[in-house]
DNA sequence: TGCGATTATATCGCGCACGATCTAAAGTGC
DNA sequence: GCACTTTAGATCGTGCGCGATATAATCGCA
C-alpha cells in the first residue's frame, strides 16, 4: 500500500526538475569560488574548455556545443575578448560567420585550470563510475527534453 | 588498457557539471513554454509550489527550501505580488520578518497547473522509478557540493 | 537602560539565458 | 542583374542568481 503523499514533506524535493535546478545552482556556486581567482565565470570557463578541444569554432558551433545562442554568446564572448583570452574574427569566405579562438594567454589559463579541477571531484563525494553514470543519464534526459521541446 | 582521451570528442560531454548545467537549461526551456500561458517563470512557479505545501512561509524559509537568498527572492516575490498571486506581510512579533502567502487566485493557479504537469513527465521519457532514483542522486550531489562550499 | 552585535530583508550592480528583433551577408530563382 | 528568402551574428529588454552593501529591527549584556 502506497503511503499517501501526506503533503508535509516539501514537494519540491520529489521533483526532478527541482533537483536538477538545485544541483545546477550548487555547481555554479562551487565553480564561482574556484574560478574567481582566474577572473572567469562558469559559462566563460565552459567556452574556454570547448575551445581548447577545438579551436577556431564558429559562434554557431559553440552554440551547439553549449546549447546556447548568439544572444547569450555574443556578449559573453565580447567579455572574454576584452579579457584577452579569446580572439574573434570574421571568416573571409563568409563574412557572416565569426571564428573564435583562444589567445596564447587564454590557452595557458585553461590548461592551468584543467577541465575538472580536483576540488570538484572531491566536492561531489562520488566515485568516478557513479559520476559517469549520472552524467550519461543526464545527457539522455537533456536530449529527451530538447526533443520534446522541438516537437 | 584505457583508451587515451583522444581529444576529438568534446570534453564538455564528460563533465558532470556540464550535464547538470545543460539539463537545467533544458528544463528551464521546457517549463518556460508550459508556464508562459500562465504568466509565470520557472522560479516563480517553484515558489508557488513551495507555498502551496506550506503557506505563510518566511522569506528565509523559502530561501532554505529553494536554496536562494533575499537578494534573489525579494524582487521575485515583488513580481509575484504585483501579479496578485501572493501577499507579503511583516510579522507583528518581529518586524524584520516577512511572511509570504498565496492569494486565492495564486492558490487556484498553482492547483490548476499541478506540481508536475504530465507533459514534463512525458518529455523526460523516463520511468517513474528511474526519475526518482535520479532525483535522489542529484539531491545527494547537491548536498555534498553545498557541504564542500561551506567548509 | 543603552549600545554594539546580530539578524531579516531589501537594494544595487553584473553576468548570464532567452524571446524578439535588427543588420548584413549569402544563397535562390528568374 | 535583381528582388526574395535564408542565414549568422548582434542588439535590446526582462528576469533570474549572487556578491556586496544598506537599513532597520531585535538581541546580548554590561
Amino acid at each position: 500500500m502506497k503511503r499517501q503523499n501526506s503533503s508535509k514533506r516539501p514537494p519540491l524535493e520529489s521533483m526532478v526538475c527541482f533537483s536538477v535546478y538545485s544541483a545546477g545552482l550548487a555547481f555554479n556556486r562551487l565553480y564561482r569560488g574556484l574560478l574567481k581567482g582566474f577572473g572567469l565565470t562558469y559559462p566563460q570557463f565552459l567556452v574556454l574548455v570547448s575551445l581548447q578541444h577545438r579551436n577556431g569554432q564558429k559562434v554557431s558551433e559553440l552554440g551547439e556545443a553549449l546549447f546556447l545562442e548568439s544572444n547569450t554568446l555574443t556578449p559573453l564572448l565580447q567579455r572574454l575578448e576584452a579579457s584577452q583570452l579569446i580572439k574573434r574574427q570574421r571568416s573571409d569566405l563568409d563574412e557572416r560567420v565569426v571564428h573564435v579562438s583562444l589567445t596564447t594567454s587564454g590557452n595557458k589559463l585553461v590548461k592551468n585550470i584543467g577541465c575538472v579541477p580536483p576540488q570538484v571531484l572531491e566536492a561531489t563525494q562520488m566515485k568516478l563510475g557513479e559520476i559517469a553514470a549520472l552524467t550519461a543519464k543526464l545527457h539522455l534526459l537533456s536530449g529527451s527534453l530538447r526533443e520534446y521541446a522541438k516537437a
